[in-house]
DNA sequence: CCGCGTTCTACCGACGACGGACCAACGCTT
DNA sequence: AAGCGTTGGTCCGTCGTCGGTAGAACGCGG
């Protein structure tokens, strides 16, 4: 069910009407490693003129960015700010987060709303009833999605009673399918759904828990970290 | 510490060299409620020429997304195939996906990577180790996300042992903080780092946990769900 | 004083994306 | 046969983005 694709993004920061993307984030990273705008813009190939004006327009919003010097013996340099500094690293934190949600599997599960109080719904499938935050309006039938790096693997024998965790959704399983990868194995728990739920699990985990084909497991994710959205 | 930014993002969905963006879902969205192509074009504002030609373009990556006909006592018109409406779906839950990571509130904490396996590591923090995923390559000192919906809350008395589930970074904390949103709080949890960590909780977990101010608990995230970045 | 390599600023041209206009083809109704 | 509103396809003008070029200012060294 449903087509395959990759999905993909673009992310920005923002402040002010000025949004940051990928293309100054390396145009300041250049500058950084080539010591001034000039070497820097055509080590990228791009124009030295669009590139100083972008860093002026970026500075407004921002403030200072790029200490440039023109004279001296080396005809002068620019080098990057603390604030340019702290930018960089807060839009590194962001792409890495997104390329979080791209690249991890998750699994989609279609569910009929039973109840809406804000974003806050409850939600009928085929495994059972769960919560989930559907952030947009609507009725009817939902698809919920589950990030496999939110779903945590429990002992059977040992889950933890539900009053005493903040994590809501749990369902007893049994483990189908194990993808080991390097140091991250993917698990793929039956909870009675049509497909199975999608698990990242460190290998250590996975032996620590004796995860393997056919072992009873309970699956536990949190309502906040599943999202529906209308059909 | 960090500058505050907001943090934005365009998502897409590709398959083999195209990809579609939002503009193009808007488009099938105007072409589904508008009943033909020529309706939906004007009635976004664009032109008719460009957006037929788009849909051949996607047409040639996905396969029959618009049932066109012309004549007819109408005229003619169109409609989605099932193949497109299954792209909107997942276009939507891309979506909702990224807005999850891009709305949601984010703890970040520095540390210092002690070892590293793969994309995983061990970094030590302020409040004690913990594992993380570290997708780039680097060395030194690294900043840690961990998203506000991964982590998990527990009575500090009926913490799950160590051993029997998957989610290894257990930390003992007192709450310092909520924020209660409608049916969704925001509790933060002094675990010993200099920023407390943020959870994303339900009120029902909240009054069931009898989480205020000043209780112990224990906070609980995957490795899996938190990802660092080199400074 | 001149040379150097940089930053600043402005202008021009190429390219792509898009809107707008146009015409043909279609198929049913009258 | 004429009319209608759609789809199919093309062409042109505009606008924004970007590279390229050119010139001025700067400040230290020779």
């Amino acid at each position: 069910m449903g087509i395959d694709v990759r999905t993909e993004f673009d992310a920005y920061i923002g402040s002010g009407d000025v949004t940051v993307d990928a293309r100054d984030v390396t145009l300041l990273r250049a500058i950084d490693s080539e010591g001034s705008l000039n070497a820097a813009t055509d080590s990228l190939g791009r124009s030295y003129g669009h590139a100083q004006q972008r860093i002026v327009e970026l500075e407004a919003a921002f403030g200072s960015l790029v200490d440039r010097q023109r004279g001296g013996a080396d005809g002068g340099g620019s080098e990057l700010t603390e604030t340019a500094d702290e930018l960089l690293a807060a839009f590194d934190r962001v792409q890495t987060s997104f390329e979080g949600v791209a690249e991890v599997a998750e699994t989609v599960l279609p569910g009929a709303l039973v109840e809406r109080d804000g974003e806050l719904a409850t939600v009928e499938t085929p495994a059972g009833r769960l919560r989930a935050l559907v952030p947009s309006a609507g009725d009817g039938t939902v698809q919920l999605t589950i990030p496999a790096d939110a779903v945590t693997l429990h002992e059977a024998t040992t889950a933890p009673v539900p009053d005493t965790t903040s994590a809501r959704n749990q369902f007893a399983g049994t483990v189908r399918d194990i993808e080991g990868g390097e140091r991250i194995a993917r698990v793929a728990v039956d909870i009675g759904a049509d497909d199975p739920v999608l698990a990242l699990v460190t290998e250590d985990s996975r032996e620590r828990l004796a995860l393997e084909v056919g072992r009873e497991v309970t699956v536990s994710f949190k309502a906040t970290a599943t999202r529906g959205v209308f059909d």
